[in-house]
RNA sequence: GGAGGGUUAGCAUAAUUGGUAAUGCACCGGUCUUGAAAACCGGCGGCUUCGGCCUUGAGGGUUCGAGUCCCUCACCCUCCGCCA
């Protein structure tokens, strides 16, 4: 959530940020609402001030056995008064918040121009796409042939956009959530979560995703509960309305679960497969930060999802988004793309961000070091998305014959498996 | 689902019949010290137009005035029931 100084006193920085994303903003609106709200509490503040007054001199007439039925008057009137201002205030706060949830964040200087995916910036790239001899197949085919999804009947279970896993197909992802876990965990320090799958409304407001887009999200009929579009929503409420000891700083946390998401307004689009499905799994780290540290910790933590990708000898490029593209809560984002053989392209398989102080204004997550309690920095990224790390596996390592070859990382989590046989 | 107890600042604990939130620890700053500790002083939730205002789990109600009384809800603990 923004600032609203920081609107006051840097319109012309809010602007100009507004621009960049291409989601231009009525500053004159806000600042008239603002100013509105501004004075509204200040003549109100009067209003409690003398109702204050009056209200000790009435303490201190009956202590002292006196009579105070005139202030007692007084106060009645004023109690009139501050009714009706309360609601003028009241609305008015009310008006600013809807306005100030609804800003996206602030982009980063090094945030490239532009509209949409089209203009993210490649900055780099690793390994070299697999070059094959026979006709390549996609991850469906490769994957109905050897038995290991089974999409009709996944639509019968629950319908589109689902997947049923099967035999080396379910044993592949648990063995792909496994070796995450334990690189994350192990090597590069992130302590293991395993949190809720509902969570409540405020928590989504706390991450973002409400209350602008609720339609991306299931809701659980009669209840407050939504389901999680990521681990990021339950893992960065971990510490919502929390003051942490700036020596505990930064955290580390890595969480399994799956996710799940309506994708309404995406029809049309990657209709086929296990692309775009409405729950998948995923493996999801989650930094709290000071606010110095918070654009090392961004490359950090990239690398430790480009990791996994390196790992399991995947090809695969760093894209930095351009204002256009750039999520709601993001101040910058890298996206990894991994190679798709049968798309002849880089789809997006992580998807790494400093949230900077925006999450942190919203679910209220703070740090103290002198004596004023300061807002963390938040940030998150996928490592990796586990449905799409196993479309790019059976894509990427696919044999003529129909079999899959295993990446030897993940041989051992595969007990020993060395690949998936093509059936008859 | 039923019964009872609870929620006060980072943590821990107070608050006569309703009179406007007290104290300890931790932490920060200062005095003192060669340095530190101790002691002492100040600070230690948010906002502020620097006058003040707000803050006792959330939201209502009664009252001139609510941590305190009433109602609804959330969460935590104990027990019963049900249950993987």
């Amino acid at each position: 959530m923004f600032d609203i100084k920081l609107i006051r006193n840097n319109p012309e920085l809010v602007r100009a940020a507004m621009e960049k994303r291409n989601a231009p903003v009525d500053l004159d609106t806000i600042l008239a609402v603002d100013a509105k709200r501004r004075s509204a509490v200040y003549e109100m503040e009067q209003l409690r001030a003398r109702q204050n007054q009056a209200s000790e001199t009435i303490a201190r007439k009956k202590k002292n056995r006196e009579d105070a039925d005139d202030v007692i008057e007084e106060m009645k009137q004023i109690k009139e008064q501050s009714a009706t201002l309360e609601i003028v205030v009241r609305q008015a706060e009310e008006d600013l918040q809807e306005i100030l949830l609804s800003l996206p964040n602030l982009p980063d200087e090094t945030v490239p121009f532009g509209k949409n995916e089209e203009d993210n910036q490649v900055i780099r790239h690793w390994g070299e796409p697999p070059a094959f001899d026979f006709e390549v197949k996609d991850h469906v085919d490769i994957a109905e042939k050897l038995g290991i999804v089974d999409f009709s009947r996944a639509a019968k279970i629950a319908g589109a956009r689902f997947t049923l896993s099967l035999g080396y197909g379910a044993q592949i992802e648990r063995a792909l959530i496994n070796f995450m876990l334990d690189a994350h965990t192990k090597l590069h320090g992130y302590t293991e979560a395993l949190p809720p799958l509902l969570v409540n409304t405020p928590s989504v407001q706390g991450t973002g995703q409400l209350p602008k887009f609720s339609a991306d999200l299931f809701k659980v009929d009669n209840t407050d509960y939504w389901l999680i579009p990521t681990a990021e929503v339950p893992v960065t409420n971990i510490h919502r309305d929390e003051i942490l000891r700036e020596e505990d700083l930064p955290k580390y946390y890595v969480a399994y679960t799956p996710c799940f998401r309506s994708e309404a307004g995406s029809y049309g689009k990657d209709t086929r497969g296990m692309i775009r499905v409405h729950q998948f799994n995923k493996v999801e780290l989650v930094k709290f930060t000071t606010p110095e540290t918070s654009w090392d910790e961004l490359e950090k933590l990239t690398a430790n999802a480009e990791y996994i990708l390196q790992q399991l000898g995947l090809a695969y490029r760093v894209v930095n988004l351009c204002g256009g593209d750039l999520g709601f809560s993001s101040a910058k984002t890298y996206d990894l793309e991994v190679w798709v053989p049968a798309q002849n392209t880089y789809r997006e398989i992580s998807s790494c961000s400093n949230f900077t102080d925006f999450q942190a204004r919203r679910a209220n997550i703070r740090f103290r070091r002198d004596k004023k309690p300061e807002f963390v920095h938040t940030l998150n990224g996928s490592g990796l998305a586990v449905g799409r790390t196993v479309v790019a596996i059976l894509e990427n390592y696919q044999q003529e014959d129909g079999s899959v070859v295993i990446p030897e990382a993940l041989r051992p989590y595969m007990g020993g498996l060395t690949q998936i046989p093509a059936r008859p």
